[in-house]
DNA sequence: ATAATAATAGTAATTATTATTATATCCCTA
DNA sequence: TAGGGATATAATAATAATTACTATTATTAT
């Protein structure tokens, strides 16, 4: 890795967010990790998080409700948010790539891809 | 109106917002309505901006780079972000609910709606 | 092992937004 | 159109999320 060390809190953090099915927040990550490493620091966890969203290896969500969540899943894919709970979740659902087109018919700039983030009710709060 | 007065700040920004292409940031808004009213507050922005969200006036964007904006187009209508300039544009573009169906295919919950972010370079930007 | 350099912990600072409160404005009613 | 109750405001303080700073520690190439 060029001018890149190895970081065991980085990699503690990369390790925790591939194994949830949540899309923590930045401060939920530093819960976590604290209890791994008791004395990381916060500083730490947002430089980390947002290093690997840089280099692709986590994803990061600005979910409509204005709160930044991560992603362990780089690979692109949907997301749901629930407008009784708040939770995030992963939808199962193949990528539609030519809204793209369709966004750049009558568009004069350069469309490159896209963001979608769906609402409703989510499985648990649908029943009630 | 039910439990609500006129404001002449708040029918400021709404005039403000429905002449504006741009789509403003709350600090951008309450710059520009300085030059009208300038002793208006923040605050008086800021609470004015989001009833006027509520109320289904305008429509607040949470874009994908994590900036809060304003659209003073309250109709449903998809959006794109520069990635070179970060600027914020309308796109001209049929509504495609039907991308709703596809994502309750394999979910048990209820899908209601969903917001696109369209990315890539402006026309602007897209020049050079 | 040593030295160079990136990463960390702890803290301070910044930014965006919301809460508080005394005063001003709106608007219903007489 | 004057009085009075309710909402809105300006000004400020407070909060939350994130980034910046710095002395120390950990990693890695030699």
């Amino acid at each position: 890795m060029a001018g890149s060390k190895f970081s065991r809190q980085r990699e503690a953090i990369k390790e925790y967010l591939s194994h949830t099915k949540e899309h923590p927040t930045a401060d939920t990550v530093y819960t976590n990790i604290r209890s791994i490493y008791p004395h990381v620091s916060l500083g730490t966890v947002y430089r980390n998080l947002n290093l690997l969203a840089e280099q692709g290896e986590v994803m990061k969500l600005n979910c409509s409700d204005g709160v930044v969540r991560f992603d362990g899943n780089p690979e692109p894919h949907y997301h749901f948010i629930c407008s009784k709970c708040g939770s995030v979740l992963d939808l199962n659902m193949d990528s539609i790539d030519h809204i793209n087109d369709m966004a750049g018919k009558d568009f004069k700039g350069r469309i490159e891809g896209h963001t979608i983030i769906f609402h409703g009710n989510c499985p648990e709060c649908n029943i009630s």
